[in-house]
RNA sequence: GGCCCCUUCGUCUAAUCGGUUAGGACACCAGCCUUUCAAGCUGGCAACAGGGGUUCGAAUCCCCUAGGGGUCACCA
């Protein structure tokens, strides 16, 4: 094993988004590649922010998608002896000191930049306080948080596997907090307290984080370390090229997943998003992706997202899948709709794993499955209306209905192709297309104008509940149409 | 606004060191297949942001402009 070590790092103010799943995807695929250790980490040093149920949800989500970490979680908020620890020991370097300025004081001050148009950084007031003035200011009552020296002069490289070498003028940067008057560390000193003390090698994040990139390693300088190698990978963004948020619709793991997309075509489609593993294959599965995968191929430019492609891979999968996996995955689907029973029996799974076999074909999602096969489930389904008009209104069509259910009583054994052999030769005799039977046989026993094979309907269905069909259809043909026209 | 990153079909992307009719996928359109709807197959539409260089030759290297994104919090 090899000791490349790499972290995942959610804070738990959400559900997993598909953003944050790609970052965990990529480390994966990076550190599964190289035989190294993947870290769990929960940054939840945001008190009013952070919810113990979306920990679970978090950790939920990275488990169906089929990304298992090796080590963690660990939690922030069970850290902060760590930092505070390193922040008194940055204070009696003379790295980092004691700011006393209120919040208020620092917002007027931003505020007058912004009025005259300059970019604000942190002036350094409590800089070079003595020990009589910090001694006045707490007597005052106020809270101090501690701020990291930043150097006034110098250029701060950051390596990025992805993007090479970026610098940054310490000029433009200020001296930041690193520790809240609460006494609880900010992102950007507990993050790279953490990736030291965890030993992280490699840290790929969002391309978000670049800018305050400079800020960590120089906490890291400070601290008397060598920062990790960098890689941010780029945003995904909305179809309409802003911040992913909740108005444009699914944007979380667990989003998709009630909609009844599979996990392998989530993951299958976020790794295409921001990589390629060059040639023209699409289609992959995560331990392919895995034996491809390199930081370098990460493209630099932010993707849109389009569900249009998503969708086109779900359905690939749902055509693809192992049917027994096909049915557990859908299982909650068909009852929620209450096709299926809480615990159904062994008969009933057998039906509905023959109903799946025929009807997956043509589902996009889960969802689109189970509404695909009601009728396999629910006699009492109303014809579409469109197809009454093109199937029910020829002449003599309850006629037909009722000769064609006839000859299907007569059978010795029903099957679906005994079936199709009874309307091959019942259209012969009476002189009729085969269109001419089976789609109003179509309509009266599924109540649509699409879907499977018709035999294959009927041989699921059973003679008995294909010939009531049938004869309820001839019988709301002859009360309900031939009513109105006459 | 300062700083940073980015820019190939509508979308995701490919194109070893500069030489390609700029390739694939989704979507869209047409045809084939077919009992319907899908699937599948075949074909079509469609891109190097703009302008300067460097070079025999630039999507590819350099510069400028424009556009997009990120970041500048006692959020992460």
């Amino acid at each position: 094993m090899s000791d490349v070590r790499v972290r995942f790092a959610p804070s738990p103010t959400g559900e997993l988004h598909i953003g944050g799943a790609r970052t965990a995807l990529f480390n994966y695929l990076f550190v599964r590649r190289i035989g190294g250790t993947f870290v769990l980490r929960i940054d939840d040093t945001d008190l009013e922010r952070s919810k113990e149920d979306y920990i679970d949800k978090l950790m939920a989500s990275m488990i169906w998608l089929g990304l298992d970490w090796d080590e963690g979680p660990y939690y922030q908020s069970k850290r902060l002896d760590q930092y505070s620890g390193e922040a008194e020991k940055l204070l009696t370097e003379g790295k980092a000191y004691r700011c006393y300025c209120s919040i208020d004081e620092l917002a007027s001050g931003r505020e007058t930049a912004k009025k005259e148009n300059r970019s604000y950084l942190y002036p350094g007031t409590c800089r070079n306080l003595t020990a009589e003035e910090e001694k006045k200011f707490l007597n005052e009552g106020r809270k101090p948080v501690i701020r990291l020296r930043i150097p006034e002069t110098g250029t701060t490289l950051v390596k990025d596997e992805i993007r090479g070498i970026v610098s940054f003028e310490n000029s433009d940067l200020d001296d930041f907090i690193i520790i809240k008057s609460n006494g609880l560390p900010t992102y950007n000193f507990a993050s790279v307290v953490d990736d030291l003390q965890l030993n992280i090698t490699h840290i790929i994040r969002a391309e978000e984080h670049l800018s305050n990139t400079p800020r960590q390693q120089l906490c890291a300088v400070a601290l008397g370390y060598e920062m990790p190698i960098f890689a941010h990978v780029p945003m995904i963004l909305a179809p309409d090229r802003s911040k992913l948020s909740k108005r444009h619709g699914a944007t979380s793991v667990e989003e998709f997943r009630d909609q009844g997309f599979l996990p392998e075509a989530l993951i299958n489609y976020i790794t295409l998003l921001g990589w390629s593993p060059g040639g023209d294959k699409e289609i992959f599965s995560l331990d392919e992706s895995i034996q491809t995968f390199s930081l370098q191929k990460v493209n630099k430019t932010a993707a849109i997202y389009d569900t249009a492609k998503l969708t086109w891979m779900n359905s690939h999968y749902i055509r693809e899948y192992d049917l027994d996996q096909l049915a557990g995955a859908a299982l909650p689907f068909f009852q929620k709709k209450g096709l299926i029973e809480d615990k159904p029996g062994k008969e009933e799974l057998d039906y509905y794993k023959k109903v799946l076999e025929t009807v997956r074909e043509r589902a996009k999602t889960l969802v689109e499955l189970a509404d695909a096969s009601t009728y396999f489930y629910d006699d009492q389904f109303t014809y579409d209306q469109k197809g009454v008009k093109k199937a029910f209104t020829k002449a003599d069509v309850s006629d037909l209905l009722r000769h064609a259910a006839q000859e299907l009583e007569a059978l010795d054994s029903f099957s679906g192709t005994d079936a199709e052999k009874t309307f091959e030769s019942l259209c012969e005799k009476l002189e009729l297309s085969a269109g001419r039977l089976i789609q109003p046989t179509r309509l009266a026993i599924t109540g649509r104008m699409g879907g499977p094979g018709l035999f294959d309907i009927m041989n699921l269905l059973g003679r008995e509940k294909t010939v009531e069909r049938l004869k309820s259809a001839a019988e709301y043909i002859d009360k309900e149409l031939n009513q109105q026209n006459s």
